[in-house]
DNA sequence: ACCTTATTGAGAAGTCTTTTCAATAACGCT
DNA sequence: AGCGTTATTGAAAAGACTTCTCAATAAGGT
């Protein structure tokens, strides 16, 4: 069964606080910043585990790192984020989840899945 | 000045030769099948230049890897690739492209550039 | 042919991520 | 509260992909 460990609970919280995307080395850096004795594999495996159970997104940066967030939305969306500073605004998108299904039916293409990600930067970074 | 190599020439001549989207090690991997002594490293080099050049597309997959394709399209375009075999078809979509632009005008972002692929099994690989 | 220097091959190194395994601690039970 | 089981952890090793280093090679202009 599964049990819920105090490492766990700290990179709920750390992620919770992170301001957008973040990948696994950085929040393990700001938490150990923060004091924490937590190791880098323990993040990985809970980062791993919670976007398993759906409580947590991620996507592969531009540079193909993995990145992490707790989003707010439950259901499936997309993000806009700066990558500069990792901020991230969710975003629906009915019209590209329509555009998908009808590009993979058109080619007969089955059990399909989409990226789709827009990167820039945030007003701030600009 | 830039020059023209075997190497670079055998480099093109095998990605032409694959049918879809191949990674960089797959490419290196079959050229050597055929009897090459390429190195890993000048497929990388070729690959990277190739890229930077416009004249081969690649994009990320969902594991991370890059993957590269000499694409028949010139402009920007899209990609409904088999995550199996690698069969590739190219797409148009004007339609993403604006909502890509809203999306980025509407929070204010800049310099932005959108990542939008569909992975799927093809007819054959189903 | 010769010279200059871009390119190559081979291996080392870098970065991100997963795995291994002995030690630890969560949790159900008494 | 104490105990036993076993999921989880930390630390280091290993794995995968990619880039870098550097001496040797070869492209291409003169
Ligand atoms: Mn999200
Ligand atoms: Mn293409
Ligand atoms: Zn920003
Ligand atoms: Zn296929």
């Amino acid at each position: 069964m599964k049990r819920q460990t105090k490492q766990r609970d700290l990179v709920v919280t750390a992620l919770t606080k992170a301001r957008g995307f973040v990948s696994a080395q950085a929040l393990h850096a700001s938490m150990t910043h923060s004091g924490s004795t937590i190791s880098l594999a323990t993040v990985y495996r809970a980062l791993t585990d919670m976007v398993g159970e759906g409580d947590v997104d991620s996507l592969l940066s531009l540079e193909g790192e993995n990145l992490y967030r707790a989003c707010s939305s439950n259901g499936h969306h997309h993000h806009l984020m700066c990558r500069e500073c990792g901020a991230t605004v969710e975003i629906d998108a009915k019209p590209i989840e329509e555009w998908s299904r009808a590009q993979a039916a058109a080619y007969n293409f089955t059990d399909v899945e989409h990226v789709v990600d827009i990167f820039g930067l945030c007003s701030q970074c600009a």
